[in-house]
DNA sequence: AACGTACATTTGTATATACAACAATTGTAT
DNA sequence: ATACAATTGTTGTATATACAAATGTACGTT
């Protein structure tokens, strides 16, 4: 990808700006996929994000801090997520008995199900978008992404 | 950043998704931290990259398509985001004369003044994020985005 | 027991965004 | 000239998100 082509500039960027825009380029592009490929089950990206997570606990039930922590969004937005997986019956909710501030979240049958054809959707688009990496090169890309000091 | 402990994980994902991720996290930082460098302007990052579009025109208006075409989001954001600009004094917009389907947007002297400002907290917050780069790994780094596979 | 504080989550508000439907204008073919 | 298609932009709707305020619960201190 060109970035001045892509964004269509005939100002000469800073190589800063440049690497910015083409890393949100690549990152806005890699989101489209990725939400084009899970359409077809009716689910965001975050509400996907949110299934996997719950998967990942074997059975624990998680509280809304535990999946927020593991997720990039702000915790405000996962209440809101979790009503909608629940009005979908993929999760289930109930006041934690030991510590009634907090809600006990986990994943029904149906969404283990669903999941497990969204898994093949997502790696398959992974795969398709990184396919031209060889293994080196995502550790180089890795090692390249740690060097932005992000907090 | 080891991504793994930033989503808090213990499972161990794939190559190709831990980099998706990782991907993912730094994106959403560094657009944290560019929105919070515009946020003493009371502008936001989308705001920001059309005022930098219509400056990099030199006084000759833009319609909507062109700045669309130089942005990453969709064409139905771009009309309110005018719309925003416009309620600040920032840019102008007319109908154009010769094709009355088309407007005409450009920067105001003031979104100018104001461009100014936000062209120095912008370059700073980049110059931070990235000063761990060498020149030759940001070419590195955006040789390595190029490989990823998006449209 | 009452009070203040911290914790866990929810809700309100404003903005952003994707998608689809719509409207107005212009271009083209017959 | 008329009908149809393409272009350009706007608007409605649903969802997503950031931020701040509010709610309900637990706990330590007195």
């Amino acid at each position: 990808m060109n970035v001045e082509e892509q964004i269509k500039t005939n100002s000469d960027l800073s190589q800063n700006t440049r690497s910015i825009i083409h890393l949100t380029l690549v990152h806005h592009r890699i989101q489209e996929e990725l939400t084009a490929a899970l359409k077809p089950f009716e689910v965001s990206l975050q509400q996907f994000n949110v299934l996997r997570i719950l998967r990942g606990r074997n059975g624990v039930a998680a509280n809304l801090s535990s999946i927020n922590n593991r997720m990039v969004t702000k915790m405000s937005n996962t209440t809101r997520l979790v009503d909608k997986l629940l009005a979908k019956g993929l999760v289930s909710r109930q006041t934690c008995p030991s510590n009634r501030r907090k809600v006990e979240i986990d994943i029904t049958p149906e969404g283990k199900k669903l999941l497990t054809g969204m898994d093949k959707a997502i790696a398959d688009t992974e795969a398709a978008l990184l396919n031209a990496l060889k293994k080196e090169e995502l550790e180089l890309l890795n090692t390249l992404l740690d060097k932005i000091k992000v907090k």
